[in-house]
DNA sequence: GTATCAATGATTTTT
DNA sequence: TCATTGATAC
């Protein structure tokens, strides 16, 4: 078979294994993508396995299309369209819209975006009191989205003892109680949040058996993308829908797994080889992207985490350029040097501008590198960040749709109900609210049955009633327009199109234009029915549109662009040359995710991910101040850049330079990386390793990290304080979960450890004494090994 | 009920 | 720094 020309042995080996359980784990670089769209196109042509029966699971849309693409290469197009592929989220929610009713759902239910799930929490603490800094939005609905994804309901959740005890211990204990109040809501609003896509799927299986057989027989083969990634909810779905032809393979890299802060464990990929016993693996440990260097560096960095499968990358390519590492006075001076340094090696190498690309840790990142580039006039694009779908005229418009498909959509109905102005104010709003929740009834169901005996003037009942009346006319329509007719008619009929084409600041402007461009969107999709008979609807483009992100609207003539994303975004991608920016200690690692050693190594997980993007060159940056939140901060280099072996590194001759000492005895004095130098003014010190506590290599965290605060600069450049490294905190090996000894005490159990150095706190379950907050600093907590 | 201005507080990563 | 929230005046 042609298609199986210029695969490496493994590689065709995991193409034709085609049937029982398989897992492939897939060094970076070593083709991953190949195999398994040549594993599908090889099912279909050589198997003649029927596209329809095709389970192919992803993780992004634009994953999903790329394979599909290649796919069709091989197969032909019209085959291609009828695979089961695309993400967990969209492919669930297609069928459980075709399922729907059997959770009591209607069938163009809603899909809550995290700015909704964000709004629906907000009111609830509103309503309820609660302190909103107590009970952050964000946080609580991070709570609601881990328990959902380890398939823990509200009820489950609100009868776990030990959920419950750790809330109170910290004093939010009414957390279960918002989760029952949010999920009750949403259900309410015939709305599914993303985690909801996933849960609700469980719930479908579980208790519709019938169903679940139905998709069990239909889905004779599944494959999963980036197993790694998965989550317990995912993980459940797959293993039911492979329970009964045990076609599956998982193709995935425990060491590419970045995704455990959402719920994704690890331990998923891990555990296969029990879960399927007569499993075959397959290893593909061959690189093809990157040069020697890149690959020896990214080894070199990995082999610092503990937890992962033994494997050994290696590639035939040339040693290639060592890594490059700059240092930068300020996070301005870094951009100007990568925008420099881009514009120098494209003119010299003749590199074509999306031949490089920018990562970094978190998207406030982003802005200094976007005004170098402006600067030298280099385009760029940038991934991620406010989306398209995000802006507030897009989502206004979107929210009129979401209100024609399923009225009882409280967020929607909320956004719009006086947008443009027409007269529904804020009282008239919460009147509305409080009763809907007296009577257990979305808004809509009141306007439309008892708006008379509300209580509301006649004025302000003659605007609800036409507000009413307008959404009914468009309903009407919902069956006799396609997408784009209605969506159009909504356009004008609601008065956004006239607000803001009133409009002529430039801002207004580019408001209008985003909205012509939605509409174009829509009229795209209402045309495009290359898979379907049927002219695709409003809800279908809602559906499609919830599950979008930005990275699916590439324009694919106009990409020659220098990309800029996070290291997250970046995954599955390479380019040539890529820049690694803000290398410093609480930026990358984050200060966020480095208080247990798990979450540590998947910084470091993720910054071996960023490293195994590049084909030719890497180059490494980080500043010695940044502002963050508006005021100038000292940064410390990253402790990521002592873990690469220099002998991968080029250490520049700015060393030389600013008089430190190189080499004076042939090659074996202490060659000092520039980013450890003693003597620049603004380099604060970190604590000398004969100093500081000694970093154990194999749990790769310090037996008493550094206070790692942010130090404020006074106006001499010089930091105000220097790094204090007393109050020793964490014992070695404390983390969540894990049992401890205290002396007054006795044994107990960590909950929870929050907060930063030097307050870090733990919540302690104590048999003897109940819970227990801690102040590590003070409290001496021996870790029991069990 | 609406518009304007000052104060406030947030930045980890995404479907 | 910037975006969102709250108070004030219209």
């Amino acid at each position: 078979m042609d298609h199986l020309m210029g695969l490496n042995k493994a590689q065709k080996a995991a193409v034709e294994h085609t049937d029982g359980p398989n897992m492939v784990i897939a060094g970076a670089g070593s083709g991953k993508t190949r195999v398994l769209t040549v594993r599908i196109a090889h099912l279909m042509a050589v198997k003649g396995i029927d596209p329809f029966r095709i389970l192919a699971l992803t993780f992004t849309n634009k994953a999903a299309r790329e394979m599909k693409e290649r796919i069709a290469t091989i197969v032909g197009r019209g085959e291609a369209a009828n695979l089961w592929m695309g993400t967990f989220h969209s492919i669930f929610a297609r069928i459980l819209r075709a399922e729907a009713h059997l959770l009591g759902y209607p069938p163009d239910f809603t899909i809550y975006d995290t700015d909704d799930s964000r709004s629906v929490i907000k009111g609830i603490l509103k309503e309820w009191g609660l302190d909103d800094k107590l009970y952050k939005p964000n946080q609580v609905h991070a709570r609601i989205s881990i328990a959902k994804n380890n398939l823990i309901g509200p009820e489950e959740y609100m009868n776990d003892g030990e959920l419950m005890a750790g809330d109170s211990a910290s004093g939010r204990d009414k957390l279960g109680a918002l989760y029952m109040e949010y999920a009750t809501r949403c259900f309410r609003a015939g709305a599914m949040d993303f985690d909801d896509l996933l849960f609700n799927t469980n719930l479908l299986f579980r208790d519709h058996p019938e169903t679940m057989v139905k998709y069990q027989q239909r889905f004779q083969y599944i494959l999963v993308d980036e197993y790694q990634d998965t989550n317990l909810a995912q993980y459940n779905i797959v293993r039911t829908l492979a329970a009964r032809h045990e076609n599956i393979t998982v193709v995935g890299d425990d060491s590419q797994s970045i995704y455990a802060f959402r719920g994704a464990n690890i331990q998923n990929i891990l555990n296969f080889r029990k879960d399927y016993e007569d499993h075959v693996l397959f290893k593909l440990e061959q690189n093809y992207r990157s040069t020697g260097n890149l690959v020896g560096a990214a080894n070199s960095l990995i082999d610092k985490n503990r937890d992962r499968i033994e494997k050994t990358i290696w590639t035939q390519n040339g040693d290639g350029e060592p890594i490059r590492v700059h240092r930068a006075m300020s996070d301005n001076d870094e951009g100007a040097y990568v925008a420099h340094d881009i514009f120098s090696t494209k003119m010299q190498r003749q590199v074509p501008d999306k031949g490089f690309a920018i990562l970094y840790r978190t998207n406030a990142q982003s802005r200094a590198m976007e005004e170098a580039l402006r600067k030298l006039n280099i385009p760029y694009r940038i991934y991620g960040g406010t989306s398209f779908y995000q802006r507030k005229e897009i989502k206004d418009l979107l929210a009129y749709f979401r209100l024609t498909c399923n009225p009882k959509d409280e967020e929607a109905l909320k956004r719009i109900i006086n947008y443009p102005a027409r007269g529904i104010g804020q009282t008239t709003m919460e009147k509305l609210m409080v009763a809907a929740n007296e009577h257990g009834l979305p808004i809509w169901e009141l306007l439309h049955a008892h708006l008379n005996d509300l209580g509301f003037h006649a004025g302000t009942r003659k605007h609800l009633a036409d507000f009413v009346l307008m959404i009914d006319s468009f309903r009407t329509m919902l069956t006799t327009h396609s997408a784009y007719a209605l969506a159009e008619h909504i356009a004008r009929t609601s008065g956004m199109m006239r607000e803001l084409f009133a409009d002529r600041t430039p801002e207004g402007i580019s408001r209008y234009d985003n909205l012509q461009e939605l509409l174009n969107g829509i009229k795209e999709f209402s045309d495009d029915q290359e898979d379907q008979d049927t002219p695709r609807t409003l809800p279908d483009f809602l559906i499609d549109v919830a599950l979008l992100t930005d990275a699916d609207n590439e324009d694919p003539n106009d990409n020659d662009r220098v990309s800029l994303m996070t290291v997250h975004s970046a995954k599955g991608l390479e380019f040539p040359y890529v820049y690694i920016v803000g290398l410093e200690e609480d930026l990358f690692p984050n200060l966020m995710a480095v208080q247990t050693r798990a979450d540590l190594e998947e910084e470091r997980r993720l910054f071996y991910v960023a490293l195994t993007r590049a084909k030719e060159r890497a180059t490494l940056t980080y500043a010695l101040s940044r502002y963050r939140w508006g005021n100038l901060t000292a940064c410390e280099p990253s402790r990521f850049l002592d873990e690469i072996d220099p002998k991968f590194l080029e250490l520049p001759a700015a060393m030389e330079r600013m008089g430190l000492q190189s080499d004076p005895d042939g090659g074996h004095a202490e060659r000092r990386p520039p980013w450890r130098s003693r003597s620049g003014i603004f380099t604060p010190e970190r604590p000398e390793p004969t100093a500081a506590p000694a970093r154990d290599p194999r749990t790769a965290r310090p037996t008493s990290p550094p206070r790692r605060n942010l130090k404020r600069i006074n106006d001499h450049g010089t930091p105000l304080e220097a790094a204090s490294n007393a109050g020793s905190t964490m014992p070695e090996g404390l983390e969540e979960g894990v049992t401890v000894e205290h002396e007054r005490f006795g044994k107990g159990k960590v909950l929870k450890i929050e907060g930063r150095a030097p307050d870090l706190k733990a919540t302690v379950f104590f048999p003897s004494a109940g819970q227990k907050q801690l102040l590590l600093r003070f409290a001496r907590l021996r870790v029991l090994n069990d």
